[in-house]
DNA sequence: TGTATCGGTTCATATAATGAACCTGTGTTT
DNA sequence: AAACACAGGTTCATTATATGAACCGATACA
């Protein structure tokens, strides 16, 4: 480990809950010695990224980290962040992948990527997912804030024999995700499609999407879930890394938990 | 300079108009050797601050600047940012100083320092700021965009004999201060003050508010107004550096020739 | 076919990072 | 008020780590 990393790991520490960390406690964090930590410090506080409160002496998130996450807001766009994730998911379960991404109270579909596997395929067309009747929108309104199932149920159109459109049947949808960590959607959208999806997170530590993948019915079997399953969170964890965010542990522990189970 | 140091400074190569730089382009701007910067590069990709972009072999901004950025904004608010200079502005000039910020098409007032130097000064009791009568709201318009100065147009309403009440009275004011890098205003609010201003920027390279120095009619002269726009330029770099911002340089040219003017 | 430039790697050398011990100030306990 | 604990910050000999000349392989071009 380069003295580099060592100094900027310290900003690893820095979070929301706990925004201001003084030099000894640093030094117990990171079981590093003090004379080093404030060197790292003091490196950091030079280029901008921390800055001393003058008030309390501790360090904090500096200026300079503003600018830089301007630059990549601005110059690589979730689409192309998302885009090689999706394509290796597409390749490892040998199904369609997509991913969607949620802007208000739309789930608008971003990237799509068919594998060459298989002769029949699912082909993901739409511009924007219903929220009740793909998998992928089953996972955002399950971690999701509580208007955008409100909104979902205002219009709970009919598309299959299957499609969920009764609320109390939305609801006990919601709470299986909401326990597994996958939304599930069998034939809601399409008679022969089989979709499963995991949730995506943003910076913001809110819900930013989902990733999906979506399966033949006939070639869906308790294998082809596991795999899918064991993907679909290999491609959340690293887009939701992608676009500054990470999986809540809760949801880890669900996914944990969920594969133990097969 | 330490490592650490050297290692961050590679950050700042990168910007909206040169997002993705290679090996070869760091040594020539670093004038470091190849080995040692494909090191520093190695070490701020490990812990995500830049990536390869796969298609292109070089590097551009990583991800996790985005969850950083995120604390930046949530912990340390504008307000809190700004005090510190503003309580030196007020300090340094012996006059109120205060800043505003801009949010839409309103321009509010965010921090106001007296200073104890004189019984007489000026009182910055408004909460938001009219931007046709003050120096600051001039200032704003100046920097910001048309629409911001059509809708002040909709009601330039007079408070005293001095207020610019024409389209082409303020017209002028604005190109004065697109000419001089400051906005004043004499009397146009409150008979005997005088306001100087300069504009701040953050992150986003626009226009965000703007810091101003509120002083007495009586006590103002061409020695007063020297050292304020002096002090100005100061707060006026260090606020929008506190705001993850930057002074473009042709407000910098315009400072440098103002100053040199008097 | 030669060569110019790219990203990446190696290894002896020299420089820069390290941590035990030492200040200094502040707030608490006795 | 003396004694203590813990904070941030500093010093300097020792040691580990950063450094750069030279080298490698791939690609592009004339």
């Amino acid at each position: 480990m380069t003295s580099a990393t060592k100094t900027l790991e310290l900003l690893s520490f820095f979070s929301e809950q706990h925004p201001e960390i003084g030099l000894s406690q640093f030094c117990k964090l990171t079981s590093r010695d003090k004379a080093t930590t404030y060197r790292h410090l003091q490196s950091l506080e030079i280029v901008g990224f921390i800055e001393k409160n003058p008030l309390t002496k501790k360090y904090r998130m500096g200026p300079a980290v503003l600018p830089l996450a301007q630059i990549r807001e601005r110059t690589v766009p979730r689409k192309s962040a998302a885009k090689a994730s999706v394509e290796q998911l597409a390749d490892a379960t040998g199904e369609t992948a997509h991913v969607s991404v949620l802007s208000g109270t739309t789930l608008y579909s971003l990237v799509a990527v068919e594998s060459p596997k298989h002769s029949t395929r699912a082909i993901v067309d739409l511009k924007t997912l219903p929220l009740h009747a793909t998998a992928s929108g089953i996972c955002t309104l399950a971690y999701g804030p509580d208007i955008l199932t409100q909104t979902a149920k205002q219009n709970l159109e009919r598309f299959t024999a299957k499609t969920q459109t009764t609320e109390q049947g939305l609801d006990a949808a919601i709470q299986r995700v909401k326990e597994t960590g996958f939304s599930h959607s069998k034939g809601s959208i399409e008679e022969d499609i089989y979709g499963l999806s995991a949730p995506l997170f943003d910076q913001s530590g809110t819900i930013a999407g989902a990733v999906s993948v979506a399966s033949v019915a006939t070639r869906f079997n308790a294998d082809a879930e596991r795999t899918i399953k064991h993907q679909l969170i290999l491609a959340s964890r690293q887009i939701s890394h992608n676009w500054g965010g990470s999986i809540p542990n809760p949801i880890e522990a669900c996914w944990s938990k969920t594969l133990a189970e097969t």
